[in-house]
DNA sequence: TTGGTTAGTGTACCAAATACACATTTTGTT
DNA sequence: AACAAAATGTGTATTTGGTACACTAACCAA
C-alpha cells in the first residue's frame, strides 16, 4: 500500500471505484452477498464486494474481477446501477463508485474468503448488518430497481437454473414481491409472454406428481437491458 | 492548461468528467443542445455540454455547473444516465463520463457561447453533426430512456410551461412517440391520472375555439424519478 | 386402498385501452 | 348577418388484459 506517489496530474482526480451488488435466493429469502473488510477504513465491517479501477480497465470488468478476487464467484450478468460520487463518501479521498447489480442462482455459488476480504457470505435483505461507507443505501437503490425490472424484462430467470419447473419460477416471483400469487393466472401470464417452453421432462422427486420442466426458449434474452 | 503536475497518488487516476444530454421540442421536433469544441481533442466538433469534475464538487453540481459555463442554462432537472468508461474514450487519458439527461421548455433556452464552447446549438435528434467521443452513443442511449419513462414518469411536463393546454401537451407526446395519438383517448387517459387540473382560464389566441388551460397539480412531482 | 402432497387446468367478471364522428366556439370574410 | 375556417371538446361500443376462484391428476408411502 506504501507506493511511491508517483502518478502526477495537473488537477487532482477522484479515484474510481466499482461495487456490486449480488443477489440470490437462500431459504425462501432474497439475500446479498457481503464482504467483511479486511483492510482500513471500516475494518472488519460488511460491505458490498468491490474495488479500485485499474488504469486500462472497463468498468465491467473492474466490477467482475473484484467480485472474483473478493468472493470467487464468476459468470454473472452484471448490470449498471447508478454512479455514487458524494465528497465525504469516503474518509480516505474522493472516490466515484460505479455500482452494478446482479443476480445469481443460489446453489451456484459458495462465496470464500480472500486476502482483501476476510470472509464473504449471503446476508437476508432485511437483515443487512451494518454496512461500510454508503453501502446500504447502494443495496436498497439495486432492491428497487430489481424488484421494477420484473415486470417487463428476463432477469428473474438468472436466478434460475436452465430447467425448472413453474411452480420454482412462481416462488421465486413471490419471494421478490413478498406476496402469494395465484398459480392459474400466474402460469397464464407467464407462459402468454411466450419466453419460456416445455422441455418435454418432468421431474421425478417426491411423493406427488411430477412437474413439467420448463427452459427460457432464448437463453440469451435473459440478459437484456431495459 | 499547463499546471505544475503537484497532484500526485499511489496508483493512476481516471479523471472523471460529467456531460449532460439536455433535450428540447422545436419547430416540432426533439432537438439536443451541443457546443462546439473550442480546445483539443476534437476542436471545432460538436460534443455534449460537461467538464471535469472538481475535487470536492458533486456530480450532479458538476453536470449543473458544466451546463450553466458552457451554454449560460441554468435551473433544469438532471437525472443520471449512465456511465461510460471504455479505456480508449477519450485520446487524453483515461476518462470515466458520468452522463445526465435533462428536458426543457423550447422557448426558455437561448445558449450562449462562452470561453470552454466556441458555441452551443439546438440541433434536431435525427440531424446530428458528427459528434466528440462516444458522444453520439450517450445520445442515442438518453433518448431511449426517455421514450421509455413518458409511460411512468411525469418528466414530460418539463417540456411545456406550467400552464398549457391539452393540445399542446398532446403534441408533445406525439413529437416524441412519433406517432399520431387519438385526441379523446389521450384526453381520457391523461386525466385519468389525475396529475394535471384545469385553472379555469381559456386559450385567447387564434381564430378558433379557445382552449382550456391546465396545470400540473403537484409541481413538485413533475421530477420525481423512479 | 387410502391419505398426503404437489402439479395442472377453465370460466366468469371487471377494468383498462382502443376505435371511432360530430357539435362547439371563436375569428375573419363576404 | 350569414358563412367559412380552424381548432376545441365530448361519449359509446368493443376489445383486451387482468383478476377471482375450486377441483382433478399423478405420484409416493403407509
Amino acid at each position: 500500500m506504501a507506493a511511491k506517489q508517483r502518478h502526477c496530474y495537473d488537477y487532482p482526480h477522484p479515484a474510481v471505484t466499482t461495487d456490486v451488488v449480488l443477489f440470490t435466493i437462500r431459504q425462501q429469502t432474497l439475500s446479498v452477498l457481503l464482504i467483511q473488510r479486511a483492510n482500513h477504513p471500516f475494518q472488519g465491517m460488511w460491505a458490498l464486494p468491490g474495488g479500485f479501477l485499474e488504469i486500462d480497465e472497463d468498468l465491467e470488468t473492474c466490477a467482475k474481477r473484484e467480485l472474483m478476487e473478493e468472493t470467487g464467484i464468476t459468470g454473472v450478468y452484471l448490470e449498471q446501477l447508478y454512479t455514487f460520487g458524494n465528497p465525504q463518501r469516503d474518509p480516505r479521498e474522493r472516490i466515484i463508485s460505479v455500482t452494478y447489480f446482479a443476480l445469481s442462482q443460489s446453489d451456484s455459488l459458495s462465496p470464500k474468503a480472500s486476502s482483501d476480504a476476510a470472509q464473504a457470505a449471503w446476508f437476508p435483505i432485511n437483515e443487512l448488518p451494518a454496512l461500510a461507507f454508503d453501502h446500504r443505501e447502494i443495496v436498497q437503490l439495486a432492491r428497487r430497481r430489481l424488484l421494477s425490472k420484473l415486470s417487463y424484462s428476463t432477469i428473474v430467470f438468472q436466478m434460475l437454473p436452465p430447467q425448472f419447473t413453474l411452480s420454482q419460477l412462481q416462488s421465486v416471483y413471490e419471494i421478490l414481491l413478498n406476496e402469494n400469487l395465484d398459480k392459474r393466472n400466474f402460469r397464464k401470464g407467464i407462459l402468454a409472454r411466450n419466453i419460456i417452453e416445455e422441455t418435454g421432462d418432468y421431474t421425478r422427486s417426491g411423493n406427488h406428481r411430477p412437474a413439467k420442466i420448463y427452459r427460457v426458449v432464448n437463453p440469451s434474452q435473459v440478459e437484456i437491458i431495459k
